[in-house]
DNA sequence: ATTTAACAATACTGGTCGGTATAGTCAACC
DNA sequence: GGTTGACTATACCGACCAGTATTGTTAAAT
């Protein structure tokens, strides 16, 4: 019956991560601009005060809710592809983790796209992670391509990023990560083509 | 010298197409939720009552908003398949319209795109616009993927969907248009392999 | 010439926003 | 066991928001 003794720093890393998860679910599923720092706290049952003794402002707040949504995509990307051994499997479920990533949560889409449609400023902090964000996805890609020995792996991941993007968006504007097996299925037919004919494929 | 008779229906007429012109330019340069009705007045150089005596409310105002811009879209879309007689190349030249059509405004990307970012109720009015214009995209392509005698039409013009809203958000997000090119020429491709083979192609 | 209606000008409402100030509570820490 | 600091509670700030009410003014319509 004795509450188990909790550091002071292990507290601050808890509150830190309260605010971050309702962060993570409070801007992505309502939208930035539209949830404000009150509902925030509330949500992570904190006060305001709390909130901003962890972050300087709501744009500080926002980067780090980009930037762990952005290091746990990865690690979940990276789960996946652990679980492939063939390397043109692996480049492929990548599109598997996009579906996945997209219906297991509240289907709003690309966190980034939309955070670029709030913020059309490019300077904004933000947009930087936004950045970050799409050169990991394409600079993977590019790493899979050529380990799956593709010809003109840049060409091929990049054809391969504007799949993602497109069916990813497509998912969650209609609501149904059906749209993503398509694209699986468009880029094994480039992943083949660049595979056979030397990258003629769009390269 | 003697000023021209204007009609009141021309005088209304007027003043609400400069309302829909600021909306144009302000919601979708700079987001629909950033930018105010007052803002919004004064750039069209009216006052916030006569905005509201035009529309009843500023969702009223974002639908005929995006309404129009749709509206717009389709006849340049129009405009530019009309200067093809290749159906192959009209299939194509979508491509080439979307590329120019970002590239000649402010590179914000789709408007239907990042409406959905900011209004995540699919319920809100402005999202059934939204749903219109892509289910009226698509239709055009499977038309065009029709009249050019590919296989699997209704396959191709999705992919080639797929490939465009990738290719556009990209683009808008980079500043860059040059990616829709990349784009285009997987399109080929896929158009290619379409007619080629019967439909293999992701169909 | 009178009526009508689209507009300007302005002030206002009630609400929300991001962010701050102040005072007090409680448990980990040394 | 006293000190520290993470936290609560609450009130507040100025700015902005969507939308309304009121009172002109002007020019087309009749």
């Amino acid at each position: 019956m004795v509450g188990k003794q909790v550091s002071r720093t292990e507290r601050v890393e808890e509150t830190r991560r309260r605010l971050l998860d309702s962060a993570n679910a409070l801007f992505y599923e309502g939208g930035i601009r539209a949830t404000g720092v009150e509902a925030l706290a509330e949500e992570a049952g904190v006060t305001k005060m709390t909130l901003y003794s962890h972050f300087s402002s709501k744009d500080d707040l926002v980067v780090a809710y980009l930037e762990r949504r952005d290091r746990r995509w990865r690690e979940s990307l990276e789960r996946r592809l652990d679980g492939h051994d063939d390397p043109k499997e692996k480049l492929l479920s990548v599109f598997d983790a996009y579906r996945e990533w997209l219906v297991s949560g509240s289907m709003r889409g690309c966190a980034y796209v939309n955070c670029a449609a709030e913020f059309p400023d490019r300077e904004h902090p933000a947009r930087e992670v936004v950045r970050r964000h799409k050169a990991g996805l394409r600079r993977r890609l590019f790493e899979l391509a050529t380990e799956a020995g593709c010809a003109g792996p840049e060409g091929l991941a990049e054809n391969l990023f504007l799949l993602l993007e497109g069916s990813y968006v497509t998912g969650a504007l209609e609501g149904d990560g059906a749209v993503i097996w398509r694209a699986r299925a468009v880029a094994a037919e480039l992943v083949a083509a660049s595979v056979a004919d030397g990258g003629r494929c769009g390269a």
